[in-house]
DNA sequence: TCACAAACCGACCGTTCGGTCAGCATATTG
DNA sequence: CAATATGCTGACCGAACGGTCGGTTTGTGA
């Protein structure tokens, strides 16, 4: 599947790939260098003769995590031949898409934001966020120029908002799906749809001009 | 101010207080119980005497954050003259705010929502959001009842809308500020404003019908 | 004033933490 | 084959962890 990483020893990868896992579901400070390496099958002090510390791991698995949410989001399909909306509308639905398919390189990343935002989140919003959500503003604003958006729309709180929706499904989804009444919790597509036509169409009965 | 925990010594009150200080800002296992008794200025010991175990702690702090918030959600006046939209907004808008102005209690639930979400969603559910939820979705359905808000709705989606906005916001303030090409990101009102228009009159240039 | 319970504390416990180190195994290279 | 470098490990370290214990102080009702 995926060859990066090829220059490291079976150990290291084994170990970048159990450290994500664990640091995914339980965060940096839950997961003990002692648990990473029972689990990977290789000594602890193996674990530091490849990374320098707990925070060089966790740093590592993050960085690798990155790579992947961002070249999966990347290769979005260039075929500008069809509609700007139903290019939103694709990357919609895909994005979500992506962050279901990815849960651990999500959660990594909400993990991150969560312990470190204060501090870092000037580098997170430059080295993680920035591309990715600068690529979907440009679609937004590519949709506006074409005339498809109202022309007094902020185009990159559109795309806040499209991400917004996404990520905040992700992280209540375990909460969603107990919550009574609610409908859309267990089909992603079905949440995509109605979400992506609630904000293209709005709410208001009698739009009134 | 508040006059809750009143059964409560002083030095468990000052442990209260600092706990959720800590535990909001760095969770619940990046602290330790030597932190919270110095900061609190109280014996390591003493804590041990009013709470059974740390997650005793943390969970006495978890309830009075609750409380808290949702408290502070429940006295929302009921003015039921004004228009329902006018309503939805003053929620939308004032709901945010007191995001913004509890910051601890907010944290420190999106703590537990990320730590322990998938083995106790269904309590969480239940007994943090699940009120604060129905309340909101009623005061979609009234809107929509009363034919303000388009009748193919799903009440339920829009009130998740309508929080989840909200919330996202909260949690990606850190990051948000330092995104190029963000006007919104240091006012909440304008936010509020900007959102609640868009979900309203949808993005879409020429509603087709 | 006395007795009893609750509030409180210093010292300590076993365990686990992140991290180090000296040395063994293995493969590459001259 | 010797030499050198790298992958790898068990044993170990001081510090910090959550939690306990015996005993002292303090408040309270009889």
């Amino acid at each position: 599947m995926q060859r990066q990483n090829k220059d490291l020893s079976k150990a290291a990868r084994l170990t970048l790939e159990v450290a994500e896992t664990l640091f995914a579901s339980k965060g940096f400070n839950a997961v003990s260098m002692n648990a990473i390496a029972q689990q990977a099958g290789v000594s602890k002090a193996n674990i530091f003769h490849h990374f320098k510390s707990k925070q060089g791991l966790f740093m590592a698995v993050l960085k690798t995590a990155c790579r992947r949410s961002a070249s999966a989001l990347h290769k979005r399909d260039d075929l500008t031949a069809i509609s700007p909306l139903v290019r939103m509308h694709d990357f919609f639905t895909s994005h979500l898409q992506k962050l279901l398919e990815q849960p651990e390189s999500t959660r990594l990343i909400q993990w991150e934001l969560m312990e470190n935002s204060e501090q870092r989140g000037k580098q997170l919003a430059e080295e993680v966020f920035a591309d990715t959500f600068a690529s979907v503003v440009e679609l937004v604003a590519e949709a506006q120029a074409q005339g498809f958006v109202k022309a007094d729309i902020d185009v990159s709180l559109l795309a806040y908002l499209l991400v917004g929706a996404n990520v905040f499904f992700f992280e209540t989804r375990a909460v969603l799906k107990h919550m009574p009444g609610v409908s859309f919790a267990d089909s992603a597509e079905h949440y995509s749809a109605a979400v992506f036509q609630l904000l293209a169409e709005g709410f208001e009965k009698s739009t009134s001009i």
